[in-house]
DNA sequence: TTGTAAGCGTTATCAT
DNA sequence: ATGATAACGCTTACAA
């Protein structure tokens, strides 16, 4: 027994697939006697629609593609968030894993043949110009990341590292470094922020080459050299950072302090408890959306760009230096 | 200028979309003369295929469904491993993510509108009735999780608690208490293997309601009363404990010790050091995509469950008890 | 209110 | 080697 179609329930039902068709989206139309008719039938044969049929003969799919690092528990964090909220808005969900091996651009091929009709690429550091031309083909919306010539949303990345840096010289600290994250602009912005803070207060700013993991963050703790103070470009590369320092002997924060950045779950572990940026991960979200319906509503045709104010949140890692 | 279809490819090359479909999947048939036209035209045109509408037209559809917890790291590991994994054998992946607010159906349901081949369920503790009845419509293969009447493949769940209550019983400890997983067959497994190893050395066996997150693990570490010693079900709980522990000032493992299971990337970190039973991410995903492959190959219709071995990995949150 | 039929963009069959 | 043309299963005017 093959898949039932719409066709059989026609049958099943004694009337033409136009109906059921009507009936099993909840249109106007069908009288009350059809549609028990037809809801029984469907039921009765376990009738599932056919998602690429209805996508070939629709023009909406009713579906967002959703790009994200699988090791980031901070896009798990997004991506939950968004499981809820475009659902909601009677959106369905495609997630589109990329990992070291599989880059965003095929995670965006997958979903865009899979006909989703917006994208929201979480944490992109992808070249303005390639988003710009994939915002030709379908509305893209780049979450907590810098959005090149697309829309966006994100919090504040340069305050917050100001911030956070702020918080550690106001500690008292006076040799403070910035492990960064790497090529990409939310790096480059978290870096210019440390860099404004330490100017600001009349000091040099050193900073490291670091990256978005666990293990540039370890491997940048050989480099530290006398600093007592450390802001991360992010949670995870803070926590290798973190796991290098205790391997080494050092004690945080009698001995160094540090600053993450994502205030990921991860940073509120108490073994961590890591002083880190929160970014307000459901008013990204519902921005996100907003976004993304405006434009595929046609409100909208200019790019816009949201930005919120990362908050600073402050925990053990970070203390007056010794 | 909407999106270019096969017909538009087929006008530029000048010959028909018969042609076309066959040189852009690579099929024998068509002229080298050809095959360059086409390819230069397509090209040119941009085109890309559409997914729903080649779905609708073929049998088969290369995808895989992955159901994953979303804020599960050893979820992620896999699904790393699979995003290879697949790829290499021509597969791709589309994740239906499940949280709190989505649970397993409704992922499974969206994947399979979206016509995967065949679905991977990770983690799993679905009644055996609902998979079963689910692996009549599209091979279904348990991936870490009891398979209640479909394939499967997970590592030997009760003997990995076994031995790590073993490993704690041969450091002296007397007084060893489990926090199970809640309901479900995995939980029922670890449970099982702690049970018996306790029995086996003449012990009383005492278990602890506690669950799959931080928080479940953080709540049982008010009930501990006495025990030098603690297995839970898996890291992330084993975390919440650690966690809970750390804050009520007791000493890990000088006053207690903890072992947890999956040797997630959580476990390794330094601080947290976790000693906990490894399952091999690598042979777990290469075992399912091979019960999947013969599935689909139709080389086999009886049900198949492949048991991996555990494998122990002390560190540092267990020693002899005070 | 209900049914008929024309797409939607590919793939696959069967002539040519 | 190439080109019509019929599926594939659903949606949606348009008729009845």
């Amino acid at each position: 027994m093959p898949r039932p179609r719409l066709a059989d329930v026609a049958a099943a039902a004694g009337c033409s697939t136009a109906s059921v068709s009507l009936v099993l989206r909840g249109e106007p139309g069908p009288s009350e006697a059809t549609r028990d008719r037809v809801l029984a039938a469907a039921e009765q044969l376990g009738y599932r629609p056919d998602r690429a049929a209805s996508l070939l003969a629709r023009r909406r799919s009713g579906m967002l593609g959703v790009v994200t690092d699988v090791r980031s528990t901070f896009h798990a964090e997004l991506v939950e968030e968004l499981l809820d909220a475009s659902a909601r808005r009677g959106f369905d969900l495609l997630i589109g894993a990329r990992s070291p091996a599989r880059d965003e651009e095929r995670a965006v091929e997958t979903l865009i043949d899979s006909r989703c009709e917006a994208l929201l690429l979480l944490g992109t550091s992808g070249p303005a110009e390639r988003l710009v031309a994939l915002d030709g083909q379908v509305p893209v919306v780049a979450v907590s990341g810098r959005a090149g010539g697309v829309d966006g949303v994100r919090v504040d990345d340069e305050r917050g590292t100001r911030e956070a840096t702020e918080h550690l010289l106001a500690l008292g600290h006076r040799d403070v470094v910035h492990v960064d994250g790497g090529a990409g602009e939310i790096a480059a912005d978290r870096c210019r922020g440390y860099v404004a803070a330490m100017t600001a207060a009349g000091l040099a700013p050193r900073v490291l080459r670091g990256g978005h993991g666990e293990a540039d963050g370890a491997a940048a703790a050989a480099d530290l050299g006398g600093a007592t103070a450390v802001t991360v470009f992010n949670d995870r590369a803070a926590v290798g950072l973190l796991d290098a320092l205790v391997r080494a002997g050092v004690r945080v924060p009698a001995d160094v302090s540090v600053a993450g950045f994502d205030d990921s779950p991860l940073a509120r572990l108490a073994h961590v408890d890591l002083t880190t940026v929160s970014q307000d991960v459901p008013a990204l979200v519902a921005n996100a959306l907003d976004l993304v319906v405006a434009r595929l509503d046609g409100v909208r045709a200019e790019r816009r760009e949201v930005v919120l104010a990362p908050r600073l949140v402050v925990r053990g890692t970070t203390s007056a230096p010794p």
